[in-house]
DNA sequence: TCGTGTTGGTGTCAAAATGACACTTATAAT
DNA sequence: ATTATAAGTGTCATTTTGACACCAACACGA
């Protein structure tokens, strides 16, 4: 059986990655090219259509596969864009055209937000050579209308860790230091925390346990390792324990 | 010109509206006959297919409209159901039918929520004689997937107000008793406050009016009335000085 | 090996917020 | 006048917050 994508129908991730001091949105590079000559570049975000049997959280996790190699990451549905003309810059009609579509087609895209900690992508990167981590920051200009998507997708994550503040810890490597993680907060919300009282209020929330280990290999003082502990968590939770926000 | 519905594209509303004491969500009767003979019925949300060149929201606030006579009211996009086979109970597949679409055309949905006092519509509810307001505990074994999207819809609206107090006071009528207030968390959330604690805090927001005004016709000491003041929000928001939770 | 640069790590105190708790007041109906 | 019902109010002990400055540990280069 042929599968057939569906072409007004498609899904776009938002893929977050913290590198233990910023936070980055992984972009791949879009340039046109009329023969030999490079008319012109921009970046857009991952995204594919979705075939007509598959289900929409599936074709995300593909997106995933397709793009970074693995799928066992956070990764959530935050909004469904649909406005009639939301792919009608001429440059967004040249590139659609120039891929066999039809540019007057509506398409709705459905937005995921992936997070995960930028070291997990290392070795995976060299998949496809126009794909990289940007700043959050300089990721402006996109392609289509990925500028809102995005920056849709950056409110919605600070609502979900503000809520939920285990979905954070996707954003971490298992182990971390306490300064990573508040490096973590302080770039998701464009914030700065007096480092003793984080600290204080990170011990005491008691779903953090300290490891006997000692980030190396760097030019100062090791800090202590940490991990997160989803049991304790749960724990808290199911108590009304929980003291959410930093 | 001709508006053509898109078959594989729906939109679906949960009204929920508070009764001052309740929350409750307006359901539509769906009853399905042979010739004379009523087979079965259920309920559902309201819902309907959009146009080919319709924006999402705008087919909301239609369906708004089409229902409820009214669409100034809170409408926000939380959502979006794409299981392959969420239309797929025998049912639904027979309501679709006898409805003259293919019952195997895979439908996405868009769910969106709207919240209003219950009075707001207390006129307008003769418009349809087959939709009423039911509790929301007793709304279950709804029509499709409507139990999932009401579950859904209803977490949402429980973290939008957790995080931005102000979509709740759409539940309320323009002047209101803290009561009322307090009622109205009290079933979102689903937990209980203490109440000389929660009026302190509810006064100390900020964000509060206290009228001259009481709200009488009633068998015991009238209630003074608090009017939500959004400009003071604004200010308290931009300056960072909300305090969220009750 | 000593100094320097850099980040990790720690305690106190005053102010504010929280949570627990019980009685009086105003009204309409009888 | 009595009764039933929901409104409204204050205190105190405990916990949480926010402001604030210095020493410790390591790698590197002089």
């Amino acid at each position: 059986m042929v599968r057939k994508l569906n072409d007004a129908l498609s899904v776009d991730c938002v893929i977050l990655g913290f590198d233990g001091k910023d936070l980055n949105v992984l972009l791949i590079d879009r340039r046109f090219y009329e023969g030999e000559k490079l008319l012109w570049e921009d970046k857009s975000l991952t995204g594919n259509h979705i075939y007509e049997d598959e289900d929409i959280d599936v074709a995300a996790s593909r997106i995933l596969i397709d793009w970074i190699g693995i799928n066992n990451i956070y990764l959530e549905q935050f909004h469904t864009f649909g406005e009639p003309d939301r792919v009608n810059r001429p440059h967004d009609r040249q590139w659609i055209a120039a891929s066999g579509r039809n540019p007057d087609t509506r398409i709705i895209s459905v937005g995921y937000v992936a997070l995960l900690p930028t070291v997990q992508l290392d070795s995976n990167l060299k998949l496809h050579e126009n794909v990289r981590w940007y700043n959050i920051d300089s990721a402006t200009n996109l392609a289509f209308d990925h500028d809102l998507i995005l920056d849709t997708a950056l409110k919605y994550i600070r609502h979900k860790i503000e809520l939920d503040p285990s979905a954070g810890f996707a954003l971490l490597p298992e182990k971390f230091t306490l300064t990573q993680l508040q490096n973590m907060y302080e770039s998701v919300f464009k914030v700065s925390y007096d480092k003793r009282n984080f600290r204080r209020k990170a011990i005491k929330v008691g779903y953090m346990e300290p490891l006997e280990e000692w980030q190396g290999g760097r030019t100062n003082k090791p800090a202590q390792l940490y991990r997160y502990n989803q049991e304790r968590y749960d724990v808290l939770q199911k108590n009304g324990r929980l003291s959410s926000i930093f």
